[in-house]
DNA sequence: CCTAAATATTCATATATTTGCATTTATAAA
DNA sequence: TTTATAAATGCAAATATATGAATATTTAGG
């Protein structure tokens, strides 16, 4: 039986990992772009946003590196999109929190 | 009608910073505590988690501050629940997420 | 008023994150 | 091989966050 004591360190470590990598303003609308599966490239999302080439491929590797997006090259361009699209739920979940008052 | 392009800053700072704030092995411990409607003491969850008071009660503060929890004091004592109960979805979301692979 | 208990706040230090410039690497096409 | 485009990386400065010791505030009970 599975009780609050026995989740460890480590699992709240990767819980906190994750959601750390998805509150910043910029990595929400990034997820905000990719729902429903979509694919984007780097460029692509570079201009949707008009942040640095840098600052956003440093973004989605924070993305990536944390388990949120998956990547996938073809040619010159990488395609980025969500692991779990249950993910963006997260983040409607929260905008409706942040609706009401 | 509502779309992308008008989810303005404000509101991906909002969403951002109730997710930072639960972003936090402590702070997520602690919403672990509070699940259920429970309602917890700052001396409590101290002693739960066996960190400081006074860490304690920061990490309270900013639960409260960004709208993750409520408190009410009665007496000398404070006691601290989760603001929205589907709050504590975000993280169980996350735990099954950080489960696969 | 005095004391004790519970909580909150101030402050300093340590640590982590963000950003973008400059550079490098990867790939495709000429 | 040279060139151009796309993406990733190294680095540094600015900013933000975390922690806990010390202190202040709040409240209840003498």
């Amino acid at each position: 039986m599975f009780n609050i004591q026995e989740i460890d360190a480590d699992r709240l470590e990767m819980a906190a990992n994750m959601l750390k990598a998805i509150a910043h303003p910029v990595r929400i609308a990034i997820l905000k772009h990719l729902e429903g599966g979509k694919k984007l490239t780097v460029t692509e999302i570079h201009e949707l946003l008009g942040i640095e080439q840098s600052t956003t491929s440093h973004h989605l590797g924070i993305l990536k590196d944390k388990g949120v997006l998956c990547s996938r090259r073809e040619g010159k361009n990488t395609y980025y999109y969500l692991k779990h699209d249950i993910l963006s739920q997260i983040v409607d979940c929260l905008q409706r929190c942040t609706c009401e008052e």
